[in-house]
RNA sequence: GCCCGGAUGGUGGAAUUGGUAGACACGCAGGACUUAAAAUCCUGUGACUUCACGGUCGUGCGGGUUCAAGUCCCGCUCCGGGCACCA
């Protein structure tokens, strides 16, 4: 009988569809173990064979946990809010729910035919009202919740609220923006609105000033990536920073807990370093500094308070706040001017100048807190708003910056730090000797930064801190496709959160999905939903993707719960992902989200754990080949050009040419034939009537013309590495590889190709290998004419010990997530029982169970017509008994000198001056050693000989 | 510039963590079956050298440690990813 996976396929889907197969239950005796990946953005391409690698590796890691006695959490579902389906809707005029559910059903059945094991019947798609009910609702908490330092926790705003009336905010340590002292008298005589204000400086949610990349042409706000060289990506226009008032998410208050954390869990170092890079914690000192006619002070923080005494400017953020009261009357005109010019320059623009300094002097002064000598203040691009205290005490000869500044501007520049000591030092780190810098001269780097925070902090000017890099997190979106934010105004324009019996706070039908003409978000337009008949107005930003992302996790315990985000006993039973996988792309903002998010509801009691992923592998990339034509217009005529007749590709226009055109795909000869071209042409209005040369002829107007007598038509393109998109019309989709294999051979396949976390680009160069070998596998079983094989004689030896080698090596791979290895194990397997004739059903059993994680479709047929009642996915995995893999003889390979020579059986239990003493008289070490004599005589037993000469 | 990864046959990749480099697969070559082709099966396949037995070289480059290095150490080159006036 054939091995036809088609039929056995479609059976099989119905079937573990039908029994619930993979369905599981919160109850079990069993050990818990949840296996999740990363859920897709359903976009309307569908998926191309990149997006299974991960979800074929958690699928095969989900199938062996749950054979070796897991009760395994694998569920799957959809983040799906997002920008391309209100994109789609802008220009189509279909609304996003309608384009996402249509993504989303292509999406579960291109999954489905994978033959990935989810429990469907837990599927989530992040905008469905039932979801983002509770999306709202954390949010909400984190609106009522401020982070109390001492505690370490967050806790209620109404207790923030009861300490304000007793004691102000006096010795309150709490995460804040709040710089001014109140009393519990001054707290009793604000108006409602001063103390809404002032609360909004301690929610963990909070509305605060934030700059947006405001594109009036487009009329709508811009993500940085959409933003290059000031112009939108899309249509050019001009772009600029606009203040605006957002909603932020308080993550910095998490920012020590969410550097710990990293610690506790088993992610990639890769992945930690960049979470410690981005959180970047550094610290140092706030220091005050006196200013000259001004009776503020002006707070700045620094890292190296030992270089206080090399401090010769001063230099301020251009939008910082003191800007315009230290700016004398004569600079005003030129700090105005270069004010002005910042404004224009997008964040990426500010950061990427990194060789000409710029800036410009206020004509202020500041008074040294040590020498009492003025200096002088300055406003820069290079010093930014949001970090620290949006000003610095500039030590031109211990940082670069400050050194190209004072360079630029004529400041004087004194040495402070001798590291004659440390030669290999570079200038940012922290060692050397002080000098020229009054009572710490002479002391080393570390201890005169501790004098200096004593002494400052005595003199009541400064004290010691801490800075993270990392900033609260914009979570405003002007944008129709998200969650609503569930907030209302009353007149004065205080804010309150719904509570959760208003809940869900569902999306307004819009008359169209544009931004409104002054900037507020679509919702805007919906004027019936915005105010509320008691004169209330809602607030009309939605939450960007990572809202609903950054708990999805747990939703999948209890997906259906109406009552809370997840019930109590299944969150407590299922607790944290024990083994997430998905791409590095979202190293920082959804993996730091959910972390956030997690600790945030730990702290209130709803979950028992704190980290979200215990342990997390990054899949590679999987590349597409980008196919390129090259062409050139001359008269409004195209001619294209074979990739083999250009030498230098700058000379030409690029164009890139679908896959399903080009012939020999993938390879350095990839062409065009004949019937290529006439699709390619036919595919474009502009490429109908263009010329296409080639070295054997030319083709034009559907007709190919050789010009060398038997010239062969072929367009030859050039093929390149490169991602996979549906603008380089280079995807290939999965269905179709699995209608031409099947999907058991697609699993392994993408499995064969290397390690998981590698990046590759697809190829089906091997795919043929798979496809045979589980022929192969199948023939073990039936012969060609259909015979049943399996025999219930006794195995060999020899195929118990193929067997049991095999199940060792694939345990100890598995548990390392090396599934390419494992692939490789079967063939080896297959291989061997193939030439020891094998077809013992005991043997044949444990092979099936063994692969079955691998190739789900064809285990589970071979295993019923083994006999088997139930699904080989319920059986259980088999172990390995070391007493069929113990070998009688040994091969030793014989190295002299670290050359090996010969191999050698030896007994097993042979001893090593047995081994010894056989060596030396063997004839071809003697013929090696010669007339010399052996110096060394290494055995390690069980592995090699060394003979030293 | 800084911080992480990586580099092994024609190709994808393996190597039990210092112990037979190149498993497995693709590709290629030769052979069997066939009127022929496909499919299938068998054999070979790192390079150089040799009629052959064999020998020499060989894991990006240059050093080192060791009886023994793809693996460890030092110094580079190239490629990929992340961060980048962060005070």
């Amino acid at each position: 009988m054939e091995f036809n996976f088609s039929e056995i396929e479609k059976k099989w889907l119905a079937a573990w569809e039908q029994n619930g197969t993979y369905q599981v239950s919160n109850q079990s005796d069993r050990p818990k173990y949840y296996v999740l990946d990363m859920f897709p953005y359903p976009s309307g391409s569908g998926l191309h064979v990149g997006h299974p690698l991960g979800y074929i590796a958690s699928d095969i890691f989900a199938r062996y946990k749950r054979l070796k006695g897991f009760n395994v959490l694998h569920p799957m579902g959809y983040d799906a809010f997002g920008l391309p389906a209100e994109e789609h809707a802008i220009r189509m005029g279909v609304h996003p729910a309608i384009s996402t559910k249509e993504n989303t059903e292509r999406y579960r059945e291109q999954l489905e035919s994978i033959g990935l094991s989810f429990d469907w019947s837990r599927e989530i798609r992040t905008s469905d009202p039932s979801y983002h009910k509770w999306t709202q609702w954390i949010f909400t908490l984190l609106f009522e919740h401020y982070y109390d330092k001492k505690a370490d926790k967050a806790k209620p705003i109404k207790e923030l609220v009861a300490y304000f009336e007793q004691n102000g905010n006096r010795d309150l340590d709490a995460a804040t923006t709040y710089e001014e002292l109140f009393s519990a008298e001054d707290w009793a005589a604000f108006s409602r609105k001063e103390k809404d204000e002032v609360l909004m400086h301690y929610r963990l949610a909070f509305r605060s000033v934030g700059t947006v990349n405001w594109c009036e042409a487009l009329g709508t706000v811009l993500a940085n990536d959409q933003v290059k060289n000031g112009l939108s990506e899309r249509g050019q226009h001009p772009v600029e920073l606009r203040p605006m008032t957002q909603w932020f998410l308080r993550i910095t208050a998490y920012a020590d807990r969410l550097l710990e954390g990293l610690k506790t869990i088993d992610w990639t170092e890769s992945l930690k370093s960049i979470q410690r890079h981005w959180i970047g914690r550094s610290e140092g000192a706030l220091v005050k500094f006196d200013l000259q006619g001004l009776e503020e002070q002006l707070p700045v923080y620094t890292t190296r308070p030992d270089t206080i005494f090399g401090v010769t400017f001063m230099v301020l953020a251009p939008e910082h706040e003191l800007v315009d009261r230290i700016t004398t009357p004569e600079q005003k005109e030129e700090v105005n001017q270069y004010v002005k010019y910042v404004a224009g320059r997008s964040e990426r623009e500010r950061n990427a100048e990194v060789k000409d300094v710029t800036g410009s002097f206020t004509g202020g002064y500041a008074i040294h807190p040590f020498t009492k000598k003025p200096i002088p203040i300055y406003i820069s691009e290079y010093v930014l708003k949001d970090y620290g205290t949006g000003a610095i005490m500039a030590v031109p000869s211990d940082d670069e910056r400050d050194m190209a500044f004072a360079k630029k501007f004529g400041i004087e520049i004194i040495d402070v730090i001798d590291k004659s000591d440390y030669p290999n030092a570079t200038l940012s780190d922290k060692v050397g000797k002080v000098i020229n810098s009054d009572f710490i001269t002479g002391m080393e780097v570390p201890d005169a930064i501790e004098e200096i925070i004593k002494r400052v902090e005595a003199m009541g000017i400064g004290r010691r801190g801490v800075n993270y890099k990392m900033r609260d997190a914009g979570f405003s979106r002007q944008r129709y496709w998200g969650e609503p934010i569930p907030i209302v105004y009353d007149a004065d324009g205080v804010a309150f959160s719904l509570p959760l019996s208003e809940l869900p706070l569902e999306l307004p039908d819009v008359p169209e999905f544009k931004p409104t003409a002054d900037g507020q978000s679509p919702l805007g337009r919906a004027v019936d939903w915005v105010n509320l008949p008691d004169g209330r107005k809602r607030e009309t930003d939605t939450m960007p993707g990572t809202a609903g992302s950054a708990w999805y996790f747990m939703r999948y315990t209890d997906p259906h719960n109406n009552d809370a985000f997840a019930g109590k006993e299944a969150i407590d039973y299922w607790q944290n992902v024990d083994l997430y996988v998905g791409g590095s792309e979202h190293a920082v903002a959804h993996l730091m989200y959910s972390r956030f998010w997690t600790k945030f509801l730990y702290d209130l009691g709803y979950i028992n754990f704190d980290e979200p992923f215990k342990k997390l592998i990054n899949q590679g990339m999987i590349q597409g080949i980008i196919e390129i034509a090259f062409l050139k217009k001359e008269n409004g005529k195209i001619r294209f050009i074979s990739a083999d007749m250009v030498d230098n590709r700058k000379d030409f226009s690029e164009f890139f040419v679908p896959i399903e055109f080009v012939s020999d795909y993938g390879k350095e000869t990839s062409y065009l034939d004949e019937e290529g071209l006439r699709k390619f042409a036919a595919w474009n209005v502009d490429f109908a009537k263009a010329t296409f040369e080639m070295k054997d002829g030319y083709f034009k107007d559907g007709q190919f013309t050789p010009t060398k007598e038997g010239g062969q038509c072929r367009f030859v393109t050039h093929s390149e590495a490169g991602k996979m998109s549906k603008s380089r019309y280079n995807t290939i989709n999965p269905d179709d590889i699995i209608a031409e294999y099947g999907a058991d051979c697609f699993r392994m396949y993408e499995m064969f190709l290397g390690p998981i976390e590698q990046s590759k680009p697809w190829n089906t160069n091997g795919i043929d290998g798979i496809s045979k070998f589980l022929r192969r596998f199948w023939a073990l079983f039936y012969d060609a004419d259909g015979k049943w094989l399996v025999t219930e004689d006794a195995p060999s030896p020899e195929a118990l010990k193929v067997l049991h080698q095999t199940i060792k090596k694939v345990l100890f791979d598995m548990e390392r997530f090396s599934f390419n290895t494992c692939v490789s194990g079967f063939m080896v397997a297959v291989n061997e029982l193939r030439k020891l004739n094998c077809h013992s059903k005991e043997i044949l059993e444990d092979m099936v169970r063994l692969m079955a994680p691998f190739a789900p479709f064809i285990t589970e047929e071979l295993w019923t017509k083994l006999g088997h009642e139930g699904s080989v996915h319920l059986s259980s995995y088999p172990d390995f008994d070391e007493k069929y893999l113990v070998k009688s003889s040994i091969d030793y390979p014989i190295s002299i000198n670290g050359k090996k020579r010969a191999v050698v059986p030896f007994p097993a239990d042979a001893s090593k001056s047995d081994i010894e003493n056989a060596v030396r008289s063997l004839e071809i070490v003697q013929k090696w050693v010669g007339d010399k004599e052996i110096k060394r005589l290494i055995v390690v037993p069980g592995r090699m000989v060394n003979v030293v000469v």
